[in-house]
DNA sequence: GCCAACGTTGGC
DNA sequence: GCCAACGTTGGC
């Protein structure tokens, strides 16, 4: 099966890409999603060894941080059963959950951010999803030649 | 702080 | 099932 790819956001001031490089193994939960649209993603297509975009979101100048990959494919949010935690959902159940997260490993941080005003810019991005005005899903699909074109840009943005 | 986009909730 | 009100995301 072909490897797909996604851009997932998260707010740097709750988890950002050197929080995910400093966890153990470089490994942590990609979590806290409560959208369904999200939750289909994560639960039915995100496949361990599928590329991530790792999107900071949220900051001044918002952007694509670095590279991450899938681990673990969707399993159930138990963010979502802790009673006291501000993901907490009492939809969701053990035994039947509602939300799913997967685990992704840190591979690459840019030197330089990739800011999405720069993505809006580029050819051939246009149609990049985090591109589009009002775009709030939290994990998105990546084409192929998404993927390459955000990767050529980080290696021209790096001095030397 | 403002506001666009859009998902969710709840009255009917 | 419709739709207005409301809440959240997230860029600017």
């Amino acid at each position: 099966m072909p490897r797909r790819y996604w851009l997932m956001k998260s707010e740097p001031n709750r988890f950002s890409i050197d929080d995910l490089r400093a966890a153990p193994q470089g490994i942590a939960p990609w979590d806290g999603a409560r959208n369904y649209q999200a939750r289909n993603l994560l639960r039915d297509r995100v496949k361990a060894g599928d590329g991530v975009l790792f999107y900071h979101s949220g900051t001044a100048t918002p952007g694509i941080a670095g590279i991450a990959e899938v681990v673990r494919a969707g399993y159930p949010d138990h963010t979502a059963w802790e009673a006291n935690g501000e993901q907490f959902d009492p939809k969701s159940t053990p035994a039947r959950p509602v939300w799913y997260m997967v685990d992704v490993r840190f591979v690459e941080k840019f030197r330089q951010l990739i800011p999405l005003a720069k993505l809006k810019t580029t050819p051939g991005l246009e149609g990049m999803e985090v591109a589009r005005r009002g775009s709030r899903l939290s994990v998105q699909p990546v084409s192929r030649s998404e993927w390459e074109i955000v990767r050529r840009i980080a290696r021209n943005m790096d001095p030397g």
